[in-house]
RNA sequence: GGCGCGUUAUCCAAGAGGCUAGGAGCCGGUCUGCAAAACCGUUAACGUCGGUUCGAAUCCGACACGCGCCUCCA
């Protein structure tokens, strides 16, 4: 058992070995808190909440930390539109965000610092970097120098030349080269302002990171993340500050998460083709989107799409309705019966036995091979059918029979709580998907009893004609009618 | 233009030299008055052209197509 990681760093699955033995530091970038989530924001999050979340189940210790940065272009200017100050701004949005994450069921971090709240953090840096000639003042502004770090790019595997050749910034006469980018930016009229060294000013948004990730984890920590689009410039320029400054490794291992996609095309606030996460989880619930997200590997594009969620419901229908299975057989009060310990288990009772023996084993195979949770919820697809199948020729609830059913339930719920996944109880989730669809439908839930009620009285007569009547009636309202020897039930389709 | 990634059956999606991935669908079965739902079973694939190898979705090369980054982005 050893966990392996795609480091962006050197392009490979390569052995995790932390720092320090038996522990593990994670930063994560967090959002900019201008604006509501959007789904690409919920699959960084979730990404890197799994990752967290195995860490942990392997054993290591997690200091994990996501900031906040709330202070930023973007955030003054929503002020300015709606008349208000950036901290009310920021304020606002870090709350939206946390109920986005939560009602997502992502972990909250160990430390989840502002980057207002590290300013004498961010000076100190800037001082250590302007002491070292990588940084200097101009008119106001500091800049890093970033033909003073030889290293610089290494992480997105470019060099300044060719850079330069194909960018698309403008050159300012304050830059000594236009690659150089801002540590701290002098305020303008109206604009919230810190005092400093260099005059009132705010930082410019990468050395924020440097500074947070410095202030819990130290010069030199374990994994940084992130979405692959911060690979460059954004963690690129945490590396040239924090190593310039620190004269030494920033990060160990670098990943990077995939996009979400519509229609093949990125998702981004820029294209304007994004859905944030509050419209999705009108129409959705939160362990589908989950579901959906962790149904591919986290470093591929994944596209998002109303019959992707929708067939990531069915699947995870399939495996609470199985949990709801194993509840019921566990519920039930086993009657006395002669079989003694001798017992044995049915074929199918066998092959159920061995998956749950294997499982374990399968599944930490599979997120040790850079928390790969498709391969993981393949397994738990696997060992559902193997339940199924074993349960529909089950006869009597045996010791057994009840140990084997309880060991597979435990074992589905353990590797859903790494996954964040089967968090409800399975009847409760499964009617909650129900009553959620019954609220797209123009006829009321009285209606369907009273046609449900004289459907029974005419099949009870054999009346066919009318029950078959009703029953197409309803379906065409999208209501489907579920017979079984308990009674009818309906479903909305 | 530079750099990087991808192309797996009808669709979604793992796998990375020989070992049934998985889900949805199709088809067949169980159940049912008949259906539906549920469950069981079954099916099929590795972009193109070359190369390496006893053996290639998997490694190497070329090509085609798609995407991303190079500006703020998760």
């Amino acid at each position: 058992m050893a966990l392996r990681v795609y480091n962006t760093l050197t392009g490979e699955k390569e052995l995790f070995i932390p720092l320090t033995p038996g522990k593990a530091g994670m930063y994560v970038c967090g959002v900019t808190v201008y604006d509501y989530c959007h789904i690409g924001h919920a699959r960084a999050y979730i990404s890197f909440d799994i990752i967290y979340r195995y860490l942990k189940y392997a054993g290591y210790d997690v200091t994990y930390i996501r900031n906040y940065t709330d202070i930023d272009d973007k955030i003054i200017r929503r002020a300015n539109e709606e008349s208000t100050d950036y901290r009310t701004v920021a304020d606002r949005y870090i709350r939206a965000f946390d109920e986005d994450m939560e009602r997502l069921s992502i972990k909250k971090a160990t430390f989840e610092p502002k980057a207002t709240d590290h300013i004498s953090g961010i000076i100190e840096i800037i001082e250590a970097l302007i002491a070292k000639d990588h940084a200097y003042v101009s008119e106001g502004d500091v800049y890093y120098a970033v033909e003073t770090f030889p290293d610089y790019l290494k992480l997105s595997g470019r060099n300044l030349e060719e850079m330069q050749a194909g960018a698309r910034v403008e050159v300012g006469d304050k830059k000594r080269h236009l690659m150089d980018f801002a540590l701290w930016k002098g305020s303008k009229p109206g604009e919230p302002w810190w005092t400093s060294p260099w005059g009132n000013g705010r930082p410019g948004w990468h050395i924020e990171c440097s500074a947070m990730s410095m202030a819990f984890l130290g010069k030199t920590f374990d994994i940084h993340g992130g979405g692959k689009d911060l690979v460059f410039p954004h963690h690129e320029n945490e590396i040239a500050q924090s190593e310039a400054a620190n004269g030494c490794q920033f990060v160990r291992y670098w990943l990077h998460n995939g996009f979400v996609n519509i229609n093949a095309e990125k998702m981004s606030k820029s294209l304007g083709n994004f859905f944030t996460i509050r419209e999705v989880l009108k129409k959705f619930d939160p362990e589908t989107l989950r579901f959906f997200i962790l149904s591919a590997h986290y470093r591929s594009p994944i596209d998002f799409s109303d019959q992707n969620l929708d067939e990531a419901q069915s699947a995870l229908e399939r495996i609470y309705s199985c949990l709801a299975a194993l509840n019921e057989v566990l519920a039930a009060t086993p009657a006395a019966n002669p079989t003694g310990p001798g017992e044995t288990l049915s074929h199918a009772g066998q092959e159920l036995r061995e998956k749950a023996d294997q499982f374990r084993p399968r599944f930490v195979e599979a997120m040790d091979d850079d928390f790969n949770s498709a391969q993981a919820l393949g397994i738990i697809f696997e060992t559902v059918r193997a339940a199924n199948r074993f349960l529909a020729g089950m006869k009597q609830a045996t010791p057994s029979v009840l140990t084997l059913c309880a060991d597979v339930h435990s074992l589905i719920a353990e590797a859903g709580s790494v996954l964040g996944l089967f968090n409800d109880i399975p009847e409760r989730w499964l009617k909650g998907i129900k009553t959620a669809k019954a609220g797209q439908i123009d006829i009321s839930p009285d209606e369907i009893e009273q046609l449900i009620v004289e459907r029974t009285g005419a099949r009870s007569s054999k009346n066919f004609k009318r029950s078959d009547e009703i029953r197409d009636l309803l379906l065409e309202k999208g209501i489907q009618l579920l017979d079984s020897a308990q009674g009818t039930t309906w479903n909305v389709k």
